[in-house]
DNA sequence: AATGAATGAGTATTCATTCAT
DNA sequence: GATGAATGAATACTCATTCAT
């Protein structure tokens, strides 16, 4: 009866929301949520406005899923970081080095930023991305503390230290998102300087 | 009319466009400008919509002036640190300890945080506002390297430490806008503990 | 302060809400709900599409508020005639006649008959319409009843002779709405002489 | 191709044209025209959304099919009551019993108040619809001439009586569409009793 | 100057219709 | 023929801005 491949369509399905959601990502991270109309997603991922809400309920359903798989995906990679055969200098190198430049990673970072502090946001998404975001910092504080017990890094509360020094990198990606003028030429080395003793 | 009454005039004039700004600051900090409607900012401020519009030409011209007043206020505050008569660790306290808690140190960082980085404001104020960004850092490169010729501080480009000390403190503030739970007990001393030896 | 009058202002408001309902009452009567636009009402009433959402919510309260004051007209409407210092047959002649003339009656007949049999009003309305229709039968009931008693109109449940009769009308305005070509010229006591011995 | 297999080919058309007709009577007459999406007649026609405009050219090519198939299908009702071999009381009380309790009865009343009454109807059908009612009523009103020369109906006009008649019932379908709670149990006969001398 | 009603352009969302498979 | 994804025009509702009082 059906002339339609199932398992095909359903592949072309996940293909057309993953795009629907890297383009909304861009556009959502550059000019905010609430400045970025369907039609600038649409566009951006090469489709039809109606064709949008074939794979998302709403915009608020869009921001929703970013904001889950950005936070899930941050989650991936630290947790890399902390796994890596590696000293810790070299693990905080190696997340500092990639976080910077990943391609996601200042969308992601201006997206989170957005969710986390914008009362237009809904009280229960503001909660949730707070916890998650605290519950991500525990493989860096893991880090930070291996490189104390190392003797390497300055001594403190960890977890403390994690805050820190993931609000610099947030407050330092937040000055060069693409587009903008990059205002300093700064290596990961310089970054991690601050936690040396 | 006497010219007391132009003077008195003037005068309540100035309040009155004081009283909005310091409105819509507090409600556009939050909420985000799109998001933000007149009616909010008149109704924080306690007058009416209309009312607004005899002070301002639009909604943009108030966030311009926010933005204008809310680097100037920054760049005394910076200056007046730098001025103090007291060590670079001092200076630098009292600048972390000050802007932290003050009144309108978030919402100032929010703010402009969402002028550099939104594609939904126009180039030129974004770029007006880097540059005078920038010019901001230079107080505080001043204190570190001070700091740093008293021996105390680590070496390294003191505009490029001032701009990463500069955003770690961005970062934690837009981590504890009023309303969203504290996440640790940050205190002066230890974030300037990184800039140590 | 306010160069406002207040109680004009109030006045004025009362009257545009009356005005946005009587343009309502006549768009919606002759397309159906679903088919008028809020734009239609608006011009239908003479004033902006933005205006009318400062008197009412949404299109489904315009209409709730239809039914609920069609349904209070009607009742006020057949107590009228009820307490009318005459012969049964001459209340159910007065009825008859101003009803089928009366400005509104067959709007409000169209809107309640939408109301009470589409599914795509809400559940909760359909049922109050048919609770207060059945409740306004009751005056017609005791009309017909008096007749009973006089000796003249026929035996038979008067509740259900009121329903029969009701229906009648209903029936017969649905076929005469303003603009449709009249398909008889049915005067009231051709109608009442169903009811007569 | 055999021609028995064009044949074949052209019964399943028609088949499948009427289970859209079908599908499509019940929705509409619930929902209202405006209020129908295609997808909700397809889905209760058990078949694709693209498939339906395989039978039909449109949403209005629908509406005007089931709205002349629905005279039609009454023209043929009432000409067997007229054509019963019995007396015009028990002609007229197998017209009332049967129209009130055929399964398509309510759906076609509804659908064809909505053809005359509504303006979002093209003018063109609108005019049809109530030719087509004029003329249907004729077979009714030559049920009723017969009851008046057996001396058994009121006396007056006919076809004027045959609108009455006709307008009450519809009326009273109206209001007992399935799923809206019963109001009375009207019996054939009170509504016969009414033409009764 | 102050008020808030009025305007209408702008945006999210829906849905009839088309089309590639 | 059959399917359902894709399109885009249409419409409810919002909100910056204007204006009469």
């Amino acid at each position: 009866m059906s002339p339609r491949n199932i398992e095909k369509d359903q592949r072309l399905r996940d293909e057309r929301q993953s795009q629907i959601l890297e383009a909304a990502m861009h556009v959502i991270a550059r000019r905010g949520l609430p400045a970025t109309k369907i039609a600038d997603i649409a566009s951006q991922a090469g489709i039809s406005v109606g064709n949008v809400y074939k794979y998302f309920l709403s915009k608020d359903q869009i921001f929703k899923a970013l904001v889950e798989n950005g936070q899930r995906e941050y989650r991936v990679f630290v947790e890399e970081a902390l796994q890596l055969n590696a000293s810790p200098y070299d693990k905080l190198y190696w997340y500092t080095e990639n976080w910077l430049v990943y391609r996601n990673g200042w969308a992601i970072t201006a997206i989170l930023q957005y969710a986390r502090t914008s009362e237009a946001v809904p009280h229960e998404v503001t909660l949730a991305v707070s916890e998650r975001f605290i519950d991500n910092l525990r493989p860096m504080a893991a880090i930070i503390a291996e490189g104390q017990t190392a003797g390497i890094f300055k001594n403190g509360d960890s977890f403390e230290l994690a805050l820190i020094y993931v609000s610099m990198m947030e407050g330092l990606i937040l000055h060069s998102i693409p587009g903008i003028q990059e205002i300093a030429t700064l290596t990961p080395d310089k970054m991690i300087a601050l936690l040396l003793k």
